[in-house]
DNA sequence: TATGAATGAGCTTTCATTCAT
DNA sequence: GATGAATGAAAGCTCATTCAT
């Protein structure tokens, strides 16, 4: 009961966090603002999280793990492999445009932090790769048990890692092209065109050696 | 004469800048910093720059622009398309490494200012635009060219800038990949794996009509 | 017996409050750090004492009490007038070294907030005073008891305030230099000097003249 | 000329801090209140030292320098052994009256500042012993020179160091004690009382064996 | 013209104290 | 009766910016 009161405030104080920092970047965020986006004192969030970094680090893994949540989610939606790509692509352009989530913004914030010399992950990248190795591991099975069902090509089993990170890359890729050119560019076709060309190394029957 | 001098200052400033800004990022140099890396005092730093904004900005237009000569500069090195296009990769996947340009770091900040509220590019990306926009076009002109020269297939001509933009959000997504993985992926066999989808769809004689 | 109890937690609080504040002083002893070394939470502190100047002031008053009461019990452990002091000297230089006690490291602390402005006894220096007077009290009784025995010369009765308030600084100075100097100094060695000029002056047949 | 204005500053800043520090002690003055004393912005403090702790640090050796040479002075001033001693007592008892300059309340500071954990001097007392060993030096040089020129009794050179440091040590002790007692001692008797003594240890032809 | 000296706004963090449970 | 959760005030410190020289 106690202890559930608890998680549930920390949750209410990492769940602003995500918010304002994805919205407004690290340094630009005070603790102050989230403790009053969260509704608390300034205090308050000193005891739920040791300090600023803390907190953002939090922040960061708690989004993290709901991505990782909805991506496996994904997975269970439906069998056919091609399908859940193109899931997993909208799930990632969707999540750009609602301004709520604010995951994209905060992984671009994720990127400043383990970039540069100062910020909270520099010489700390492990506790992200280790998300990120999560995230590419359940894209990386979806490949492999498509292949193992038959439903793609045998030999791309070799390359499922490379393709996967490729495919990672490109939609991080995306989302950052986006950001920059907002409308001026059609994510959604953008990354058509990109499944076609995967759907070009994936299906059998299809490719250069047929 | 005199302008000329004052032109050398500004740029020694701004190339402190760009180092600087790249390695720690805007909200964690200060222009004490930058001021003392170009050597000058620190209210000299305002006689040339109005502020800390003024100043990114510049040294992220520095920047861009050195980038896009680059850019340039690869395309007048040889004729073929595809190994422009290898070579322009090359070249990305160096600018990373050689922490001395930093500028893909510098990147990521600029992706950071741009998104963030508060950020010195936050509802002023059109300054970022139009130099990305100028190196898609660069791009885009080679594969019309590589079209018109008849070493590419006719009928990417519609889709060229689509695959340009693809091509960039590639390239820009996979750096971002590095920046968080660091050794654990091999850049340049990722790269080489879209190249050759790209080669799939480019070259004449191969693809699906075939 | 409810009393009881309420005076027994009372008391764990206290003691724990002097060790902290002799230890790390009131301004860097904080209320949570002496509840949880009492073994109590924090608002139960502030159930028996007012507030944090009031439990030190219990603190203070406390370890003096103890203090005075050594220095009686040695009193009635032997006769002999400079046995006594030598006995008294030994106690201070004893109750210095032994962590435990704190209390010569209290005693500082107390003048500081004696001295202070904005200190816990500034322009309350009676509370203090009382209890030292209790305590020069005692050696002046004991230093009267010696002459009124014969074992001290009798003219010292004039002066046997003034002896027992310089004996008491010594003391204090000695204990003062030795938190100085560490090691430097044996505190033991000086000591018996000063005793042995105190002989000259206590004992009879001895001194100018004689 | 530049770097005498930078010294003033500086000067002027530790003086402002020398009497604060003195008078409201290490943890009760803050460095808001040190610029403003000394007519500066907040800042500015930083500007010419680190933090809080350099400063007080900066304070103390400022202090003790001027106490160290204000004890030189007093040797130049007669060649009487016993006069230096009792002058150099008497500086003593002044410094302590003169709100102003607040040199023993700083003593106390310094005291409270050695012993204590998180105290600026904690662990670091080698600073502070270092002044004292000069001051000791100074009278322990006075009370030999005294010998050498057969003022004093030869027989004392051995314990020289022992007499100067039991005579510091009851400086400081009666300082102390009035720190506590207020005006209930007429410290000046007091030390008459110990001066007297002194005398029958150092002056030739008195003493025990006459 | 070029500079370092100066500053105040603003941030992170701590802690004595209160109060609902 | 005893407690931990909550808080605001206040402190140390940084830094973009200005200004006199």
């Amino acid at each position: 009961m106690l202890l559930d009161k608890r998680t549930a405030k920390a949750n209410g104080i990492v769940q602003a966090a995500v918010l304002l920092f994805g919205k407004k970047g690290y340094a630009f965020t005070s603790v102050e603002e989230i403790a009053a986006a969260a509704g608390v004192g300034k205090s308050t969030v000193y005891d739920y999280y040791k300090n600023k970094e803390a907190l953002f680090k939090a922040a960061v893994i708690s989004a993290a793990e709901r991505k990782l949540s909805d991506l496996k989610a994904i997975t269970s939606s439906t069998d056919d492999p091609l399908e859940r790509m193109k899931r997993i692509t909208e799930m990632y352009l969707a999540s750009d445009r609602s301004e709520c989530s604010g995951l994209s913004k905060l992984f671009v914030e994720v990127l400043s932090q383990t970039q540069l010399q100062g910020g909270v992950f520099f010489n700390q990248r492990h506790m992200i790769q280790k998300v990120y190795q999560r995230m590419i591991r359940t894209v990386l099975d979806l490949l492999l048990e498509g292949v193992s069902m038959r439903k793609l090509r045998p030999d791309i089993a070799r390359h499922a890692e490379m393709i996967t990170i490729n495919f990672f890359a490109f939609l991080d890729g995306l989302t950052m092209q986006s950001m920059i050119a907002g409308d001026h560019i059609d994510m959604r076709e953008q990354a058509g065109l990109y499944l076609e060309q995967l759907k070009d190394i994936l299906l059998p029957g299809q490719g250069i050696g047929t």
